[in-house]
DNA sequence: CACATATTGTTCTATTTGGAACAATATGCC
DNA sequence: GGCATATTGTTCCAAATAGAACAATATGTG
């Protein structure tokens, strides 16, 4: 009995947490590859490549901002920001009436990058959709979007 | 204008990538809390869990099947076992056919183990899917499901 | 059988990650 | 105004992570 003749996809739909469990794979499944690429092509990062996506869906934002939105701690942001700084792909203008905060903006620089970067999980997105029917997919646009307002509320 | 007035959640319906955002949202909104708490009551990090989670749905596994399943680097799986030996959550034993490969079993403390800290995923789930009607939630299986199946065989 | 190639699991190493403490600034309350 | 508390962004450090090379074993092809 070999790797490649036992099925370990049945997994799927037999475990307690079956949403958790798809979604989370699902997730690896549609990030992952592409951040590989990022990574190879352009030298960026994870914690990189969100900064610049929130910030190409934003006018400006604080490194706060980014942190609450992506989840992801603070510091992780600060060594972003100062490397898409460095790459002149976001730029940093102090606040005036709050010495502690800055707002950062995308640059030009920042947002040809990232159209071209977003293309590619574009891509890998078609794909997995691509086994859902139009109605399909307009299902699960509804379904997710009432997730995720209820996991933004409740946390 | 603070982060506390400025709603950061519209990116979730105006993005390029709308349903690639929202399931890596979801994901990280289901899984980060509770790794967190699992880390902090019982030591265990991801790896180690996602080991324990896996041979708690087959009979018997090796190091490459459970690296296949979750997608993770198999020195990271292997880690993960002899941490998991130790402490006898999992049993090892080598193939006889097979000289490289062995395989892994969990124990009757890893089961006991697996079904306390399942059960806290099951709450986070339960959280958010109290935001979706019994057909609603009939819906999310099937189109998950069609999606997980999709991932799994077009990569 | 002999030798090239593939696979499993491990070790080594560099990078990524995130918690904790910190300085600077802001807010609230007396 | 003065002092306790909160917030922002940073640095420091320990842990997690993943690529690459490796040894041991298996497979395939002449």
């Amino acid at each position: 009995m070999s790797a490649s003749t036992r099925d370990l996809t049945t997994i799927f739909a037999s475990n307690e947490i079956r949403d958790t469990y798809r979604i989370s794979f699902l997730a690896n499944s549609l990030i992952v590859p592409v951040y590989d690429t990022i990574k190879r092509d352009e030298g960026l990062n994870r914690g990189e490549y969100l900064l610049l996506f929130c910030l190409a869906h934003f006018p400006k934002l604080t490194a706060q901002d980014v942190a609450n939105m992506t989840g992801r701690p603070r510091n992780s942001i600060s060594r972003g920001v100062h490397r898409m700084l460095d790459q002149g792909y976001i730029q940093r203008s102090p606040d005036a009436d709050d010495g502690r905060q800055a707002w950062l903006r995308i640059t030009a620089d920042g947002r040809a990058l990232h159209k071209r970067l977003v293309k590619r999980f574009q891509m890998r997105e078609g794909e997995l959709l691509s086994a859902l029917s139009e109605q399909e997919r307009r299902q699960l646009d509804e379904l997710l979007q009432k997730l995720v307002l209820q996991a933004a509320t409740k946390r």
